[in-house]
DNA sequence: ACCGAATGAGACAGTAATGTCTCATTCGAG
DNA sequence: CTCGAATGAGACATTACTGTCTCATTCGGT
């Protein structure tokens, strides 16, 4: 059986975006693994934590070119993001709620890079006349990032179905909770 | 200068809510005090996270009794309800995200109580036709605590003005991003 | 201004988690 | 099947944080 490097980054991952303070016999546990083996491929909790965030960012990354943000309609587009978003959900919700490697000074660039192409997205809908203009779209990409996190730990805490995740999310951060007026 | 018990476990609540794993020096030294007197009122660090917990849990179980949410129009009552939630957004933001507490098993009926007036809020407002019945009060409720929680982040960022926290999470919650026909 | 109470600063020991090592066992390529 | 490499389990030392204590200083009521 060998080493799936991204499987176990996954799992601790999702065991810290909602308990922080785990230790690294817990995170290897979670992982499947032996601590031994977590330390031979993670030199220590930082270097662990500098993947985590390393894999998480590419992974976003990707899943942010994959999802063509230029192409269509806006409303389209968040749509694949949003659906793209699913497999590293989990990342998401750990790296938007765990800044504390970013406030050590080096902001990664990594992060700015996809807030930036996200918040473009959003201000394209508005440029277009799809999305609401009377907030900023750095606001509509911190929304997303809070939404996916909410989403994924109510998917994991069995309160919601997996497969409702992209239309919770679209369908709450498009239309909101008030009832539209069929009026197309 | 008197103790504020309250201010420090504020101070605590939000330097937690993005570093859960702030050492007591960190968190003395956030909220202005020496760790020996923080000590002194809260005996350990599982007693600063219980009052941490109670605290927050009493704050927020008193805000949603002052938003009255059973009176007059459901979005009305939730616009009161996010106002209210405006002092009190460090906590939730820990809270929601640091469930460690709960999986030891005692799953706060605190937490579970306020859950079940904020879903109900959602499910009349469900019931009056003015909100969307596609998703379920229960996902509306968990999409505020993120959304309030993201908005907190923003503001405690510097990204946002701390004016805008109630439009901005009222305004996307209720409409979301979508540009609505102004056709009223 | 006084005095008791609370605080801050620091030293110190205890403890929990980490980093490191060894060794038997398992895995998997050839 | 064989052998080298990787893993799991555990022991051990080290580190970092916590819990506790002391004492000088400051605060605040009277």
């Amino acid at each position: 059986m060998s080493f799936d490097r991204d499987a176990v980054l996954r799992a601790a991952a999702e065991l810290l975006a909602r308990k922080a303070t785990a230790t690294q016999d817990e995170i290897a546990k979670a992982a499947g693994i032996s601590r031994a083996t977590l330390h031979r491929h993670f030199a220590g909790r930082d270097a662990l934590i500098r993947a985590l965030e390393e894999l998480g960012l590419r992974q976003l990354e990707q899943v942010v070119t994959d999802a063509r943000l230029d192409d269509g309609a806006a409303r389209e587009a968040l749509s694949r993001l949003i659906e793209g978003t699913r497999p590293v959900a989990g990342f998401i919700a750990f790296l938007s709620t765990e800044n504390q490697l970013f406030e050590e000074g080096e902001m990664n660039e990594g992060w700015e890079r996809i807030d930036a192409r996200i918040s473009a997205l959003f201000r394209r809908g508005q440029e277009s006349g799809e999305f609401r203009i009377d907030m900023s779209p750095i606001w509509f990409t911190e929304a997303l990032y809070g939404l996916v996190a909410a989403a994924a730990w109510a998917i994991q805490a069995g309160r919601t179905a997996p497969r409702d995740y992209t239309p919770m999310i679209l369908g709450l951060l498009l239309g909101g909770v008030e009832r539209r007026d069929p009026t197309p």
